[in-house]
DNA sequence: AATGAATGAGCCTTCATTCAT
DNA sequence: GATGAATGAAGGCTCATTCAT
C-alpha cells in the first residue's frame, strides 16, 4: 500500500542530505532545526537521529556530501602547457564564476562560507579535498610566474590572489552598502576575473623581482 | 569592599555592553545566551530587558558601542602631503595591525566579521561610520596613483587591496589548515603590510596604464 | 505495575485535556500555568506544545472537548407533545440542575462562565453548539405560551428566563454575601426550578396579553 | 523647576487610582501590569508600591475608590410613598441605565463584573456598600407587592428581578452571538426596563398568590 | 514624596533527543 | 527501516517587587 509521501526504500537518507545542505546554508547551523529539515524532506522527526545519530553528524554528512556533489574537476587548469599567464586567467575565471554565478547551487559555497566564519569541525575534510588542491594549483602557477622565490613569498601571493576574489563573496553585504558600484560589479564575473588577473599578474611580478639576482 | 552583584549605580549597563560585545563576538548571536552575558557581567538576568529591551537590542547596542569605542582616528593617512605610495603603505599597515594584532580588543573586529557573514541589521550604521570612510581614503590614494581612470576601476582596485587583507581575517581557520606557513604569517603584520603594499602598488599601476592615453 | 510518567501510548493527550479543563475553570486562563496542568496530568512540560501547539490552543481544545463531553441531549424537552407549561418546567429543571448540581463536572460550566466574562475566541463554537439550540428550544416553548407576539418580545422573555437562572451561577459569590438565604437556596435546585417556572410563566403571559387583540 | 509631567504634590496617588480602575476593568487583574498603570498615570514604576504597598492593595484601593466615586444615590426609589409598582419600574430603569448606558464610566460596573466572576477579596466591601442596599430596597418593594410571604420567597423574587437585568450585562458577548436581536436590545434601555418591570410584576404576584390564604 | 536601577522568580516556548512499537 | 509519542533541558522574556538615593 502506497501512502502518499512515502518514498522508496533508502531514499529518505538522500533527501535528508539534500535538504539539510540547503537549510544549513540558508540559516546557519544554529538557526536550522532538524524539525524543518525533516519537514522539508518529507521525513519523520526521528529520521535524522535514526540515519545520522544527531544534528551535528547530519551537518557533517551534509557538508561532506556537498563536496562529493561538485562534479566540476577542480584542477584542470594546471596540467596543460599553456603559458602561466593564461592559466592564471583561467583559474580566476573559474574561481569567480563558481563563487558568484547565481545559476549554481549556491548552498555549496554558502555552506563553505559559513564553515569558514564559524568552523564546526567539518572544515578539515573540506580543506583537504577542495581548498588545498586549489591553493596548490595556484601556487604552481605563481611559482612559474615568479621564478625562484621562497615558498613563503609564494604563499603570500596566493593569499593575495584568492583574497581579492573571496572578498566579493564574504564582504558582499558590506560592499553593497559602501557603494552601489559593487552591487553592479558582482554581476560581471568576467570583468572581475580580468581585473583580478591583471592586478595579480603585476603584483606577483613586482614581488618576484626583489628576489631575482 | 565591593560585594559582587551590587555595583555602583548605573555601572551595570556599561558592564553589560562590554561583556555582550565579547560574548557575541566569541560565540555568535545564536549561541550567546543572555544568561551568560549577565553572569559574566555580574548582573541579574532581567538587567538586559531593563536596560536594552531584549536580546536583539542588546546586540545592536553592543555593536554600536563597539564602534564608538574605537579611539583611533580612521583617516590620518589622507590629509598629509606625503607621496601616495607612502600613504598606501601607512594605510595597509594600520589596517592589518588593527585586524590582526592580538593586543587589541579582538571582539570588535570579530563582531564585524560575524555581522558580515550573517547581517542582523546593525551593519548599516557600521558601514556608514567605519567602513565607507576607509574605502574613501583608500580610493583617494588609488586615484592619486592611477591618475585619470573610471570610478569603477578605482572601486575594483580598492576591493583588491582590502580583499587581500581581509582574507587573513576571514579565512584564518582555513589558511591555517592549508599550510602552516599561514599560521606563522598572521603574526608578522609588518611583513604582510609590506607584501600587500608592493603587490597592490604594482597591480594598481598595471591596471591604470591601460587607461592612459 | 504502572510507573508514573509512562502511560499507555496516546493517553497523554486525553489526560491533558481533562486536567486542563479543570484547571482553566478553577483558575482562569492567566493564572493557569501549563506547568501545573502537565504536573497534574502526569505529563512532561513539553507535552502541551507537542500535542496542542501552545497554551492558547490547549485552552481552545479543552473548551471544545468540554462541549463534546456533555452526553446529555440538549433538546429532549421540545419534541414531546406535553403542554408547554410542563415543558417549561422541565427546561428550567434541567438547566438549573446542570448549572448548580455539585455532582456534575463543574469545570464545564465554570469554563463557560469564564469564557463569557473574558471571551478568548473559543466562545463562538460553544454558542453555536450549546447555547443557541437551548435558546431556540426555550423560544419555542415561549412562543407556544405567548401566542402571536413579535420575535423581539419572545427574545426578551427568553432572556428573562435564562437570566434568572444564570444569576445563581454568576452572582453566586455576591449572593452569598448579600444574605445567607442565597447560600442555602443554591442547594435546592428543585425549589429554584419551581420558582423560576412559576415566575416566568406569569411573566410571559402578562407580556403576551398586551399583544393579543 | 517644573518638569513637564510633574504633577502637584500628592496628585500622583489619585491619578494612579483613576487609571488603575480603568485598566483593571479593561484587562482584568492578571493581565493588568503595574507598569502600564504607572505609565498611563504618568508615574514612576515604583509609585504603586510606594503608595499602596503592592498590586493587590492597589486593586483593592481602586475598587474601593470606584465605589466612593458613584455620586448617584443608590436608594432614592425607596423613600417615597409612590405605589410599589411605580417604584419597581423606577428601580429597574435606574439599574439598567447604570448597567448598560455607554455614557457612564463603564469601568465601574466592569470592575464589579470582574470581581463577581473572579473575586479577589475586595468584593465584600462592595456588597456591603453597594449591592446589599439595593437588594434591600428591592426586597422592600417586593414585600409591598407580595404581601405576607416568607423571606425566602422574597429573596427568590429579588434574585429573579436582578438576574434578568444582570444577564444583559454578563451574557452580553453570548447574547450577541445567539441572535442579532440582542445586540440591538442592549441599546434600548427603556424598553428593557419596561419589559423587566411587567414581567417581574406578574411573576411576583403569581408567586405571592400561593401564599395568600 | 518620589525615583530609577536592579532583582529574582517563574512563565511559555522551543529544541534535540530518546523510547516503544 | 521507520515512526509518532514523549522527554528534559534551557532560552528569552515579563512581572511584581525592592533598594539606594
Amino acid at each position: 500500500m502506497d501512502l502518499p509521501g512515502k518514498a522508496i526504500h533508502g531514499e529518505t537518507r538522500k533527501r535528508l542530505l539534500d535538504v539539510a545542505g540547503e537549510v544549513f546554508a540558508e540559516k546557519g547551523y544554529d538557526r536550522t532545526t532538524i524539525r524543518e529539515v525533516c519537514r522539508r524532506a518529507n521525513a519523520n522527526i526521528a529520521a535524522v537521529n535514526y540515519h545520522f545519530g544527531d544534528k551535528r553528524k547530519l551537518y557533517a554528512a551534509a557538508f561532506d556530501y556537498s563536496l562529493t556533489c561538485v562534479d566540476e574537476k577542480p584542477t584542470p587548469a594546471s596540467d596543460t602547457d599553456e603559458p602561466a599567464e593564461d592559466r592564471l586567467r583561467e583559474f580566476t575565471r573559474r574561481f569567480l564564476r563558481r563563487l558568484l554565478d547565481p545559476g549554481r547551487p549556491s548552498w555549496h559555497s554558502r555552506l563553505l562560507a559559513r564553515e569558514m566564519s564559524e568552523p564546526t569541525g567539518a572544515l578539515e575534510a573540506m580543506v583537504r579535498r577542495e581548498i588545498r588542491p586549489r591553493y596548490e594549483v595556484l601556487q604552481g602557477i605563481i611559482r612559474e610566474l615568479a621564478g625562484e622565490v621562497p615558498p613563503r613569498v609564494i604563499a603570500k601571493c596566493a593569499a593575495s590572489v584568492i583574497g581579492q576574489m573571496m572578498h566579493y563573496h564574504f564582504a558582499r553585504p558590506v560592499l553593497k552598502l559602501v557603494s552601489p558600484v559593487y552591487g553592479d560589479l558582482e554581476k560581471h564575473v568576467e570583468e572581475l576575473a580580468d581585473h583580478v588577473t591583471r592586478f595579480s599578474l603585476a603584483g606577483i611580478l613586482a614581488i618576484a623581482v626583489r628576489y631575482r639576482k
